[in-house]
DNA sequence: TAGGCCATCTGGTCCT
DNA sequence: AGGACCAGATGGCCTA
């Protein structure tokens, strides 16, 4: 299954002096007999029975009559074409693959809680990247720094447990405290504060842990996580995680590109934002945008992609044309830039 | 060992 | 005809 396209290619020619294998090279030993007609399994059949494109005529009295259209005889040059065609379309897939893949690394690494060691599923990034595209486009649209318990509560909707304690410790919150709806005898939004006094470990909650999976899902840093915007003491919101800013923490992937869309169908959401109460603890969520963007102190808020070159191609300006907006809205998108655009 | 996640192969469909 | 895209199938790997 695993045999690289060269090696595939290598030993095409040993394999057309044989006879074809199953369909599933890699995998399927139950697919053989119960093969469609259509299929390489049964080509293999009609190959050897002759190299011209002659009719089958005499399978004898034994087999009764196919009826439909009658299927183009494989000779061996089309059994080869046909491999030949099968191979490069893996190798297409292959790639297109590995090119969604990349993609959806680079969206790991914009949304918050990024970690090499413990990535988020495909499914899971998809997801949260949602909620915090939501979760941002509500900070531009309110026009207000959001409070940190409605905030982790849309980043974490929707999200598996595993996946909502790894926002958590990576936020240094307690999932009990914004996940409502698993936790009723809890209220709803509790004081946060005791969020910053577990810098540089993830939050373990005896209590919530139990029976689910342990931390670390990851290994952020509060100093990964929440970090000053440089000139800003305490950035253009206010601080919540006073004395967890701290931004001498070791270097971490460049900026990538959230693209912050304002007008996104966020309808299903639209009553849950509207229940989170307004609470005046504000909440910077300058996640993990580090680094790379601010040489020149361009606004480019999206810095050189990391490792991954295919993670550059996104431009700023491209993304957010700020044409158009209000004067309030260009200037949440000021603090917002001025956020993620850390030192 | 079961379940989740993933990579890969494959055939079908649509489009150029 | 060939490429892109998609969904189903399959087996490998990892973890609880």
């Amino acid at each position: 299954m695993t045999r690289s396209v060269q090696e595939e290619q290598e030993s095409v020619e040993s394999e057309q002096q044989e006879e074809l294998h199953s369909p599933m090279e890699g995998g399927g030993e139950e697919g053989g007999e119960e093969e469609q007609e259509d299929s390489p399994h049964h080509l293999e059949e009609e190959e050897e029975e002759d190299d011209e494109e002659e009719e089958e005529d005499d399978d004898g009295e034994n087999k009764p009559k196919r009826r439909g259209p009658k299927k183009k005889k494989m000779t061996k040059a089309r059994v080869q074409r046909f491999k030949v065609r099968r191979m490069k379309a893996n190798a297409r897939e292959r790639n297109r693959m590995h090119g969604l893949n990349d993609a959806l690394e680079c969206l790991r690494k914009i949304v918050p809680c990024y970690s090499k060691t413990q990535k988020l599923s495909k499914i899971e990034t998809l997801r949260l990247a949602k909620n915090y595209i939501w979760a941002l486009s509500e900070v531009l649209r309110s026009g207000k720094a959001p409070d940190v318990m409605s905030f982790v509560q849309a980043l974490c909707k929707g999200l598996s447990q595993p996946t909502t304690n790894l926002v958590a410790g990576c936020l240094q919150l307690n999932p009990r405290t914004f996940l409502p709806e698993q936790m009723p005898d809890l209220p709803v939004h509790l004081p946060a504060a005791g969020a910053a006094t577990y810098p540089g470990h993830y939050y373990q909650s005896p209590g919530l842990t139990a029976g689910l999976p342990s931390p670390p899902y990851g290994t952020m840093e509060p100093s990964h996580i929440f970090h000053q915007v440089k000139g800003q003491p305490y950035g253009p919101l206010e601080p919540f995680f006073d004395g967890v800013l701290v931004s001498d923490g070791p270097a971490f992937d460049p900026p990538l590109s959230p693209p912050l869309s304002i007008n996104g169908n966020f309808s299903s959401y639209k009553h849950e934002a509207a229940a989170a109460a307004d609470y005046d603890k504000s909440f910077s969520f300058s996640v993990h945008y580090g680094g790379a963007g601010g040489a020149g102190g361009h606004p480019a808020i999206y810095g050189g992609g990391g490792s991954n070159p295919r993670c550059s191609e996104l431009q700023v300006d491209g993304l957010m044309g700020f044409d158009g907006q209000t004067h309030h809205e260009r200037m949440m998108n000021a603090q917002l830039n001025a956020i993620f655009h850390d030192s």
